[in-house]
Formats: structure tokens, C-alpha cells, sequence
DNA sequence: TTAGGTATTGTGTAATGCGAAGTACTGTGT
DNA sequence: ACACAGTACTTCGCATTACACAATACCTAA
């Protein structure tokens, strides 16, 4: 696969799972596993950048099947950005294959 | 706009334009500009990494409007990487549309 | 001769994916 | 008691790539 394609792209992806319920990193990586191919030092890097930019909050909750876990959440701030970006997202892509098919 | 959206994605739509027909750099970004939002200094380095790669061939003609203008010209290489690379795109744009859907 | 469009090249920087390595907790098998 | 596997998180450093900035140079028309 193109690392390069992914560039960007894993901050939606992520903030589209967060959106939904808050996750941990651990949980986060093995959702995002179903669908494209991600490591842990890719997922916990975006975590720590768009925590530290105020997108997210999180918190620590103990767990009996392992080390406490980390959960992230979203704050308005990270909704906001996280509809921003997707809809640039999807223009983006829309363009490309408009190009892709027109030029052909 | 998201810079990061364009990583790599950028080879695959200036190898999809001259794909069509031998084009000189200028002329691409021209063409492009119809589509996305790219400058020159992101056109041209391009061009001639893809060309270092062995997927372009170059050849210089002369123009009655200016400086002459160095054609780019898809190899047979260039032909199965433009197609294996789009492939990926698409299929990778597919999943990320497929989560960004699932989730919502 | 000056302005503006055409055309290419080079340098440096910022952003980000990810391999590699490490820490630490819990439960299971030996 | 010990090794090991699964869970969970962190840090370091490298490679890639978009692009701002800048320089160079050609041609045409006012």
C-alpha cells in the first residue's frame, strides 16, 4: 500500500471512531485494522498531536484484562474539525476522480 | 486545503494526464489547476523524480510562444505503475469512504 | 526596453507514516 | 516460581513529499 495516500487521512478516520463513542488507542487501532492497514506508533502519534491541539480529552480507566486504558473523547472543538476536514476529504477525492475518469 | 490529502496522490494525476498525451510541465499544472489546487514547485519535482524512476521519457521541442518545452512521455514502466497505483487509490478511497460511512 | 506570459530548476522546511524498541500489567501453562 | 502471550501505551529516528521562495531564461508586444 501507499503510506503516502494515508497522510491526513488517519486523523478522520480516527476522529470518526472517537466521534461515534470514546475509544482507547488499543481498541482504536484494532477497528481501524478492519478497514486499512495502520500500526500502533502511526495511531498513538495522531492521538498525542490532536489531543495536545484540543481536539480531544482524555481519560484513564483501570481494566481488568490488562494496563488502565486511555480513552480519548471529543470536544467541540474536535467536532467541528473533524466535519471541516472530512468535507474537504470528500471534495478532495470527488476531484481526483473526476480527473481520474475525464482524463483516462 | 489539506496538504497532506495530496501526498502521492499527485503522481497518479499528472501520470493519468500524460497518460492521455505526451505533455510538457508547464501545461500539466495548467491542466491540473482545473481540478485541484497545485503550484509549480509541487509539479515539477514530480516530474522528475517519476522520470528518475523510469517512468517517464523526456524529449525537448521547440515553441513559437516562449522557452522550449520538455515533453514528458509515459514509459511502459510508467503504464503498469500509473495502473497498479490508481488501483490502489481507488481501493483505498473505498475503505476509507466505507468507514467514514459505517461509523458516521 | 520594459512588461508579462511561458518554462524550468534548485534549496530548504514542515508534516506525518511507521519501523524498531522499550515499559508495564494480567492471566495461563509448566 | 517462571516463562510466555495478550493487552496497552510510549518514544526515537528515518524517509517521503508538498510547497514556499528564489533564481534563471526565453519570447512577444506595447
Amino acid at each position: 500500500m501507499q503510506t503516502q495516500f494515508k497522510k491526513g487521512v488517519l486523523d478522520i478516520c480516527v476522529m470518526a471512531l472517537i466521534a461515534k463513542k470514546d475509544m482507547y488507542g488499543y481498541e482504536i487501532v484494532s477497528e481501524l485494522l478492519s478497514y486499512i492497514d495502520v500500526t500502533e506508533s502511526t495511531v498513538y502519534p495522531i492521538l498525542r498531536r490532536l489531543t495536545k491541539e484540543g481536539f480531544f480529552t482524555t481519560y484513564i480507566q483501570e481494566s481488568s484484562e490488562g494496563p488502565a486504558r486511555k480513552y480519548y473523547q471529543l470536544t467541540q472543538e474536535g467536532i467541528a474539525h473533524y466535519q471541516a476536514v472530512a468535507t474537504e476529504w470528500q471534495a478532495f477525492t470527488v476531484a481526483v476522480q473526476k480527473l481520474l475518469q475525464e482524463v483516462q
